[in-house]
DNA sequence: AAATTAATGTCGCAC
DNA sequence: GTGCGACGTTAATTT
């Protein structure tokens, strides 16, 4: 380690390091020694990108941000918006190479057969950092929260509801909350952790029409949406489809 | 720009360059500065992460990318995974300072109300660099896609198929492709890029409840599901609902 | 590997 | 702004 006087330290040559403005051949050799490695890998540069797999894109010239990551992620992030605008998934095998005096990032994964090629113009800058994460995201107000909630206190459904069994399996797919109501009818659950449109509208009625089958019942089986809240659209299929709502949110106010 | 001997050129002083194990002072004003000038940021380092809003979460020390766009979005990335593992969307403002000799960057949205917070315990690396994208990413084998090769040859539907509308609305939504078969019924067409489940089948039959009750007509309207493939439970469903389902691929195969 | 659904989904478009 | 559906959705869980 080296002082460098300002009260932190500097890391020394083991360590590896951001290229600035690397020859392509220089980017070349960092990328790939970091990829070897599984290290986190970034590159900035104007570059454009060739996608082909489960679907085809073509991107021209432009600066962006490549992220190779140790699991086999590649992301292409332009200066815009949450999404990267190419990416290959994890599990993926990345391979580097100058070709006519271009650095190109190439990715590949099979099922489906997927393929990305990112052709850099110019280097802005390589980075290549070793990464340890061993924490796991804590998060909170999730579907999974609200259904704990109604199975803490089944009365925020109704009066007398009694919850028999989650994720009862139907020929439709699971029933998040099964049960019954204070006259013995069957109820179906389904939960939302936010606002609701139509399709979740449909969603009950395939878990409702399919557990009628399945129990040979003939219209004894209620179904109840819970979520925050309800479009307009959404009552309206409700109340056509005889079905119910229930405002609910996955943790309580504060 | 000098010359650096092999053949590409470094970029002068007045390019933002990397700051390689900075102390966090020299953090926070490398980052302040390119927020301002509306660059883009990458920070990597040792950090916590808290976010509250539409869900809250917390996640515990570790090494991870944090990248901050000009457009206001900012990403926490771990070495795993295509999505990051806490975020910030477009529009959302970001605030960077130093507090116990630790870097924070704040980052904080309205409507929804949101908050994110990465607090550095050392940081590796920033980078600040200007982004230039004028390029429209092109994407070939959408849905859009499908509905072209299907207008262009309505028989690929079947034998005297006739689109009328596209994307026709109803009380439920809009029909991709509405139209009438060789006997003058009406038939509703859903269009799907990729092999449907359940959830496409409960769709379809939404629209096509819709458009009955929308025409007052009594079950002289069809409704059929166009995609390359489907599970066994959606064509159970289909047969249930009276439905159909044609198979096409988005792009013609090779 | 296939199927099904949740997600702080995000994104784009229509109203 | 809300509503609605597509997305190379991804991710997790189960069969």
């Amino acid at each position: 380690m080296t002082d460098t006087g300002d009260g932190h330290e500097t890391a020394g040559g083991d360590v590896p390091e951001p290229v600035i403005d690397p020859s392509p051949s220089a980017a070349r050799d960092a990328v790939a020694r970091a990829v070897d490695l599984g290290e986190m890998v970034t590159v900035f540069g104007r570059c454009t990108v060739e996608y082909d797999g489960r679907a085809a894109s073509t991107l021209g010239p432009g600066d962006r941000l490549v992220v190779l990551k140790p699991d086999g992620t590649a992301l292409v992030h332009t200066d815009e918006g949450h999404q990267p605008v190419n990416w290959q998934p994890p599990g993926s095998t990345h391979e580097v190479d100058v070709t006519d005096d271009e650095l190109r990032i190439e990715s590949h994964r099979t099922g489906p057969e997927e393929h990305l090629e990112v052709t850099f113009e110019s280097i802005t800058y390589v980075t290549t950092v070793d990464v340890s994460d061993p924490e796991k995201l804590s998060l909170l107000g999730t579907e999974e929260d609200l259904r704990e909630r109604v199975l803490a206190e089944p009365a925020l459904i109704e009066p007398g509801f009694e919850p028999l069994a989650t994720e009862r399996s139907t020929p439709a797919g699971a029933i998040d909350i099964y049960g019954e109501d204070a006259d013995g009818r069957a109820v179906v659950v389904e939960l939302k952790r936010r606002r609701v449109g139509p399709d979740a509208v449909g969603q009950l009625d395939r878990y409702v029409g399919a557990l009628i089958r399945d129990l040979h019942a003939d219209r004894e089986v209620r179904g109840v949406l819970v979520a925050p809240s309800a479009t307009d659209r959404a009552r309206e299929l409700l109340a056509e489809e005889g079905l119910e709502f229930v405002a609910l949110d996955p943790t309580p106010e504060e």
